[in-house]
DNA sequence: GCCCTCTTGTTCGAT
DNA sequence: ACAAGAGGGC
């Protein structure tokens, strides 16, 4: 094997250790990949490994389908067979193999968050709990929690410490699973969830994977969790050929259960486990490295490890202050238009945020510019209501019992069958266990139930029986394109001829060319496998390497990838490191110091750092301090000075207040206006309102005057009538006239 | 049941 | 700033 020749002496040793469990402690950008497709390659040519006996778990989908091209590319030859995916994907295959054993149907759902914020919400109405009292996301958190440990609602009780929230949680996180399974549906965790239930309660299950699979791989071991832990305990033998790989550094999933642990109790967990060290980086300059060994320094709950290169000093990082986010976000991209005189492409430039709320502001600049760019992440496509409607057909269409795929749609188009009518559909399903479809199919022979809008849900399921005709014999684009058209949703699309319509419709076109194009490279799947395959696609899968343009993305969906130029803005208290990490404990704090650590060592060649003074955040500006990682970098950084900085040197007060804050960029060109008062409102007997006052109202009559306050511009005020009680109306848009004073 | 308007929460990150 | 939800009038 030639390509050995390629490897430094640690990950030849990686490579050549192929038998017994190894940890790979890989520091960023230190050859992590290589080493794994070239083990994954020596295995299968030096070893004879079949790929079918090799099990590889990667952080997303994109990764999965890199891994594998580059082991084909190595070997030349295909890998078909090699299980090789996400955690979840590769659980979603095993489960619609053994659903039986679980008691689900092969079609099962899968609910992404929004779907289960639904479930959860109905989940309360069912039991009559405040959603003031119960949070619908705190609660859904509090599922994640127990879900990620791998603890059942029964097990999720501490019968000795418990009080009325805990329990209250328990009876939630009961009935919100009995839903699901209702539904036929399961979410992320529960794919993990269930194959570890299976794997633990049928031996022979068990066994036959024990056996099947000979050698493993972990990839991004320090974000794994605990069940996923369990479910690489349960997969693996007991003296397994398994090779993780992770950073401890990089650990920045512990809000989602991940557990650092799990990395650094590896060599207890498999005692015979060798361990090896990838300090050597091949991918950034000596200063970038610099500042992010100085960084993660400050982290106490970690391994040192001390990244070191070949490569060039490089160019200084640079840092710049600005005096309001308006200005970050031009002059970054006026340093783009630069680095693009440089010689650099468009693609190899990447700005990097803490939210994703802060891609907005620079997308301005460069639409303006006219440079291309791509946001990874942040407003999903596959949010948009268009697409999640179009998709809620297809779900009921393939699982019938979906009661919140069915929910969504059955009115959109709108159809006459309000929620009084689902209500009382659902209700009654409950009781004799149907699904709501279920019960709609049996309504014209059912006795029992009397439904006044039984001729519109007739015709409802009707609908829906010709498409599942049609979708015996279509292509899944054609399917949607029938949808689309049988239902009238289109046509109402077309008969709204808004822009925001034509957009809509375009979204759909999307849809459809993106089921098309998955169909060419799937001939085999199903439309299950289609649905699933879509929810189970991470922000970073769902964008297409090849076009052209900067990249915009979050340090999160930045994990794994590198950019020969990097822009690490918004680096601010409050927003990196985020004010939710600042008021809870230390251990926030250093994942977000992870977090820094994991932005800076994407860059390869040029890093810029940049902070704002002021920032516009939920629709007004804020004022922060700079991040106190800038601080941590000390000298390394160098401090260049901006015309903003430069005149808050001068006067720090003023600059504040000078910089304008209303936005000036309209990119629509359709500027905004308050609507003018109409003067004719302000009736001269109107300036006699006071509290006390009779007054006589257009609609509501006679009544008095209980309050008045100042409204921003208008005042509010509230008049008790005569019969009718209390009404608060806005003083100068409301029909009043004062009676007596 | 539908539509309009006002209120509320969002923005920490995501399979 | 903006979207989704709530609430009330029709």
């Amino acid at each position: 094997m030639t390509y050995l020749n390629d490897l430094n002496d640690q990950q030849r040793e990686a490579v050549l250790t192929s038998e017994g469990p190894v940890l790979i402690l890989a520091g960023a950008g230190s050859g992590k990949t290589k080493t794994v497709t070239q083990k994954i390659a020596y295995l299968i040519q030096e070893r004879g490994v079949s790929p079918y006996h090799i099990l590889a778990f990667t952080f997303t989908n994109k990764a999965a389908q890199e891994m594998k091209d580059r082991v084909e590319a190595l070997l030349g030859q295909s890998v078909q067979g090699m299980w090789i995916g996400t955690f979840h994907s590769i659980c979603v295959r095993i489960l619609r193999r053994y659903h039986d054993c679980l008691g689900y149907d092969g079609n099962f759902s899968i609910y992404d968050r929004s779907d289960q914020l639904r479930a959860v919400k109905e989940t309360l109405k069912d039991l009559n709990l405040s959603k003031d009292l119960f949070k619908e996301r705190s609660v859904l958190g509090a599922i994640g929690t127990f879900k990620n440990q791998g603890i059942g609602p029964e097990a999720c009780l501490d019968p000795t410490s418990s009080n009325f929230y805990d329990e209250k949680i328990a009876q939630i996180y009961k009935r919100y699973e009995e839903k699901l399974k209702e539904n036929n549906a399961m979410d992320f965790d529960d794919l993990l969830l269930k194959v570890v239930d299976l794997l633990n309660r049928e031996e022979d299950i068990r066994t036959y994977y024990q056996f099947h699979f000979n050698y493993f791989f972990v990839d991004e071991y320090q974000d794994t969790n605990p069940i996923q832990y369990q479910l690489i305990k349960l997969l693996c033998p007991p003296k397994p050929n398994l090779t993780v790989v992770g950073d401890n550094d990089q650990s920045i999933y512990a809000w989602r259960g991940a557990d650092i642990s799990n990395i650094l109790n590896f060599e207890k967990d498999f005692p015979e486990a060798k361990v090896i060290l990838l300090e050597q980086n091949y991918r950034s300059s000596q200063n970038i490295l610099n500042l992010a060994n100085k960084v993660i320094a400050h982290n106490s709950n970690r391994k040192d490890k001390k990244l070191w290169t070949d490569l060039e000093e490089g160019k200084k990082v640079e840092y710049r202050e600005y005096s309001h986010s308006q200005e970050e976000n031009k002059d970054v991209v006026n340093l783009i238009i630069q680095r693009r005189n440089k010689g650099y492409a468009f693609s190899d430039m990447a700005i990097l945020y803490r939210t994703n709320a802060q891609s907005r502001g620079f997308e301005e600049y460069l639409m303006m510019e006219g440079i291309p760019y791509k946001v990874v992440g942040g407003l999903k496509f596959y949010d948009r209501k268009e697409v999640k409607d179009l998709l809620a057909y297809l779900s009921l269409l393939s699982n019938g019992k979906d009661d919140l795929a069915l929910a969504r749609i059955i009115n959109t188009p709108k159809r006459g069958i309000g929620e009084a009518t689902l209500g009382q559909v659902q209700a009654y399903g409950q009781e004799i266990g149907q699904s709501i479809y279920e019960v709609m199919e049996g309504l014209e022979e059912n006795d029992q139930l009397k439904i006044r809008a039984q001729k519109k849900i007739s015709k409802f399921v009707d609908l829906i029986h010709l498409l599942r005709e049609k979708a015996k014999t279509k292509s899944i684009p054609d399917l949607m394109e029938t949808v689309l058209f049988e239902t009238g949703y289109l046509k109402d699309l077309q008969e709204e001829d808004t822009i925001e319509s034509r957009n809509r419709i375009e979204n759909l076109e999307e849809l459809v060319s993106a089921a098309k194009t998955y169909e060419e490279e799937h001939p085999e799947d199903s439309l299950e496998d289609f649905l699933s395959s879509l929810s189970l696609m991470s922000d970073v899968d769902k964008t297409e390497d090849k076009e052209e343009g900067v990249q915009l993305m979050t340090v999160h969906g930045a994990k794994g990838l590198e950019f020969p130029v990097v822009f690490l803005v918004g680096m601010e208290e409050r927003v990196f490191p985020s004010g939710r990490s600042l008021d809870e404990d230390e251990d926030n704090l250093e994942e977000e110091r992870r977090l820094c650590y994991v932005a800076i060592t994407r860059a390869k060649k040029e890093l810029y750092i940049s902070s704002a003074r002021n920032r516009v955040q939920y629709g007004k500006t804020v004022a922060n301090l700079p991040s106190r990682f800038i601080d941590e970098m000390g000298e390394d950084l160098e401090r260049v000075k901006t015309y903003s900085s430069y005149r808050m040197e001068k006067s720090p007060s003023l600059e504040v207040k000078s910089y304008p804050t209303s936005p000036k960029v309209s990119l629509t060109g359709d500027y905004k206006q308050k609507p003018k008062e109409d003067p004719a409102y302000h009736s001269e007997s109107k300036k006699d309102i006071h509290v006390g006052a009779k007054v006589r109202h257009k609609k509501w009559g006679l009544g008095m005057v209980v309050s008045l306050k100042d409204k921003g511009k208008d005042q509010e005020v509230v008049v008790s009538f005569e019969g009718k009680g209390l009404k608060k109306l806005l003083l100068s848009y409301a029909p009043l006239e004062v009676v007596s004073k």
